[in-house]
DNA sequence: AATCGAAATCATGTATACAATAATTGATTT
DNA sequence: AAATCAATTATTGTATACATGATTTCGATT
């Protein structure tokens, strides 16, 4: 085995990744333009959850044919954004709560392997960069700029998942973070979770810094579950159709 | 936090999932003929990575237009299974070894945590139909008979991510199994890794009955690593071209 | 008046025609 | 003879036209 631990670590210096980008294709990117104007749109809550999208509509607002707008939308399919139902044409994805629930399961995970790995294998610029981001999130702490914050939360995440030296996983942790995206606007303007936040990001820079994994695994899970306070934040602040939409049984636990 | 888990561990067992295919999108399956079609040929090998996907000779071949092959290549693109280049075609997706490495420590990452719920979660039914397809897989491994043993295997490691009772686990971790499929193909006929596998499927198997959660996700991610054996193997079984195509410090390296 | 049914309308799915770009081949020049 | 450039060919990307099936509306019947 150690012979393959080794191969990795070593190819994990050595190589230089081919970059993919986030539909798994390769770099040279073909007319994405359209995938990525409509998914910014729902990730940022312009399309809610539910939205129709229609194709003639959508054609003439982007002054193409159906043809490339059928094409995105699959794409955004495949990535879980859209729904797309025979016939009847699509629509924003709308997550069920077990669905979100699962997906937010999932999602700490990854961030927790994303942490671990993250511990062993960043290089002395990223840990730099990362005390960086965390820097300036604390001047959004200090002057309650949601916006700043959440754009340091990112950055701070996505650096996180850069320096696992796993492209894959932070491939798909990314993924997976756009598609939960609509779900968390408002997650941060719940109670203290801005300086919640900003305390375990501390704790996880300083689990990295130190390279024990174990604990950025743990610090890293504990931010994005319950023990951290997101999850509770996050499951009231989900909006009223979310949850109107799961299982009656789901809705009398809750 | 306890009040968020005992709502999950509720909802795992009232509510009926609303089942979602593969490519993420509800039930009623569009034409996904074609695209199943590829699928399979792509990960039963018959199209091998590097392959060209000809839009006209496909379209020929099923008796269709371009329009809904390259529907069908756009998702298969968007699984990561082939490549889509613009203006230069579609091939089977080639996974360099570096990427290969990622894709398998994600794996072994999944497939443990489904270990860990299920072990949690698996109802008497799944643990009982686990039981007979490891049965099963006995008479296959006394008989040497591969193909039923892959078959077997296949059926084991599906039934526990079901068993997860996280249906989005279980669809990830099955897309990525399949991703990885078209590289496992020969991964049993190496040494003494059937009787291997068998063995650590037994151990597996009791860890989920003793609902050992912990031991349930290390003995899985053993059987999909190093550990297990299966990792030297799988490099081992790798296709000259694959190797020769990765970074030429890779090959230094190994 | 309400409900069921049928026809019409509209949106999606497929095919085909056209445009644009990359690959290939051939010719010319050094 | 080899290499480079240009022209042709072939394949992808986009638009449009047509077909199929779902939804909606209007009418008739209970």
């Amino acid at each position: 085995m150690y012979t393959i631990i080794d191969l990795k670590n070593i190819l994990n210096v050595l190589t230089y990744t081919q970059s993919t980008d986030g539909a798994g294709q390769m770099s040279p990117k073909r007319n994405d333009t359209l995938k990525v104007k409509l998914e910014r749109d729902i990730i940022a809550g312009l399309l809610k959850p539910g939205a129709r999208l229609d194709e003639v509509s959508l054609a003439e607002r982007f002054q193409v044919s159906r043809t490339p707008i059928r094409e995105a939308l699959l794409q955004l399919s495949s990535m879980g954004l859209v729904q797309l139902r025979p016939r009847r044409g699509a629509v924003v994805a709308e997550i069920g709560l077990k669905e979100l629930l699962d997906m937010f399961e999932v999602m700490a995970e990854l961030e927790g392997m994303c942490g671990r790995l993250a511990a062993r294998r960043a290089t002395k610029p990223e840990l730099d960069h990362l005390q960086d981001v965390h820097a300036a999130s604390e001047d959004a702490v200090t002057a309650g700029d949601y916006d700043a914050y959440y754009r340091c939360n990112v950055a701070f995440h996505e650096t996180i998942y850069q320096a696992s030296r796993n492209l894959f996983l932070a491939e798909q942790t990314m993924k997976l973070r756009n598609r939960l995206a609509p779900y968390r606007r408002s997650q941060l303007h719940q109670n203290g979770r801005l300086s919640g936040s900003f305390n375990e990001h501390k704790a996880i820079l300083a689990a990295l810094i130190a390279q024990d994994g174990a604990a950025a695994e743990r610090l890293m899970q504990g931010h994005l579950t319950a023990q951290g306070g997101s999850m509770n934040d996050f499951i009231a602040s989900l909006p009223d159709d979310v949850l109107n939409r799961s299982d009656p049984a789901a809705v009398a636990a809750g």
